[in-house]
DNA sequence: CGGACCGTTGAATGGCGGTTCAATGATGGG
DNA sequence: CCCATCATTGAACCGCCATTCAACGGTCCG
């Protein structure tokens, strides 16, 4: 019905910033469009003039914020020479909450867990689903295959690798996002490295320290980029 | 307020087993009363009557069901003499769409992606989710010890490995319930049963094998029990 | 036989929240 | 300056449940 109206993008993007803020805290089911308006400092109606129906944004939040993630974690590994150092990277991404604010990790996660339990009766987000997770998955596979090129890595199989891993790490960071009393981040990522490292053969740089250097000295952000 | 009326307990149970199977279907979300009601073939002020609301109400069918999961697996296992074929037992039961019905594993896992979406909000949910979890996991490394006991495994630390093998699960089931593309139930279990394999150091039965042997030709169920 | 109590339900009730409406400002072009 | 269009919102509107009510059979004890 609404043949795109170009809608002032920002104002959309604020909207889908504030939904995605909302329901990391609040929860999908618990989330209404009024909590979004307000979080966004508008109303409830101007939310549903900017987005066909509740259903649609939700949708559309979800995949916002994950996609968001997946470039910001590109771009910065982007940066990185060593296939080894970038696996490396993106596994503390995995398991870090370094980004200023409290818990941006967290919320971020718990995207996850109502996106899992809406993709069984959500097509639309069963799908994206699909794309998103098939995306960092041949992130992860890449990056193997390109330690494995340059002998960092043992030839094994990096499809079969990357899957494996991935649901390790969604394992565990269920653990941690639910606060498991038995799974704190920490032993997440030194489990996650160790695993890494016996797997590809290759030895993680501090590995399983203590405390002094598992809490990276330099915050490197995007810097080498460019 | 209710001074625990002694109502009728199969009724509850009859309540609780049709919440769980809607749940499963429906989703948490989109689960209401009358549902439930309809599926238990009764009417939706009589769910009320059994327990106090909803919430209540669903916080007991998530537990309930998982629980009888748990016991039924528990029962089976405690059948199975060495450690190794426990072990082996244990995966396929949770990689295996072994029931008559055509997808009880399914909508059982599905409830999980509920719970867990529900946890971080649901204080109730998460202390259940919590024992739940750790006695499963207690359960992988109780028969790992028993299995390095009985020198079937490696030495490796038990309580590690089940968490982390626990992980590897549950991220793996997520994929197959949610129908992902690249990971069939088949290829769960291979790799599944290859995993704790190759940490364990024990062979696999007929491990990778085609078909044939893959898929169980005799159906034990609780048989040598006793 | 006559209540008293319990399980059960059809029919209200009440509130919440998505969606719609109509009115109010802006903004910009003629 | 005037109108058209667009963004924005307060105030309905409305449907959908969870929850409550009142009534109706049982059953059992006296």
């Amino acid at each position: 019905m609404s043949p795109r109206r170009r809608l002032s993008d920002a104002r959309r993007v604020q909207i889908l910033e504030a939904a995605a803020r909302v329901i990391g805290q609040r929860g999908l089911g618990d989330t209404r469009i009024s909590d979004i308006a307000e979080s966004a400092g508008t109303s409830a109606p101007l939310v549903l003039y900017y987005f066909e129906s509740k259903d649609r944004l939700l949708a559309e939040a979800l995949t916002f914020a994950e996609e968001r993630f997946y470039e910001q974690t590109a771009a910065e590994l982007a940066g990185i020479e060593s296939a080894t150092d970038r696996l490396v990277r993106l596994i503390e991404l995995s398991c870090t909450v370094e980004n200023s604010d409290s818990d941006v990790w967290q919320d971020e996660y718990i995207l996850w867990l109502d996106v899992w339990a809406r993709a069984p009766r959500d097509p639309e987000i069963a799908k994206s689903r699909r794309v998103l997770d098939s995306r960092w998955r041949t992130t992860i596979a890449d990056i193997v295959r390109e330690g494995q090129a340059g002998g960092e890595f043992r030839a094994i199989d990096a499809d079969e690798f990357a899957l494996w891993f991935s649901a390790l790490v969604d394992g565990l960071a269920i653990q941690v996002v639910l606060e498991d009393p038995d799974v704190s981040m920490e032993r997440m990522r030194e489990m996650c490295l160790r695993t890494a490292g016996t797997e590809l053969g290759f030895t993680v740089p501090v590995a399983t320290a203590r405390g002094a250097a598992s809490r990276r000295p330099r915050t490197p952000k995007a810097a080498e980029l460019r």
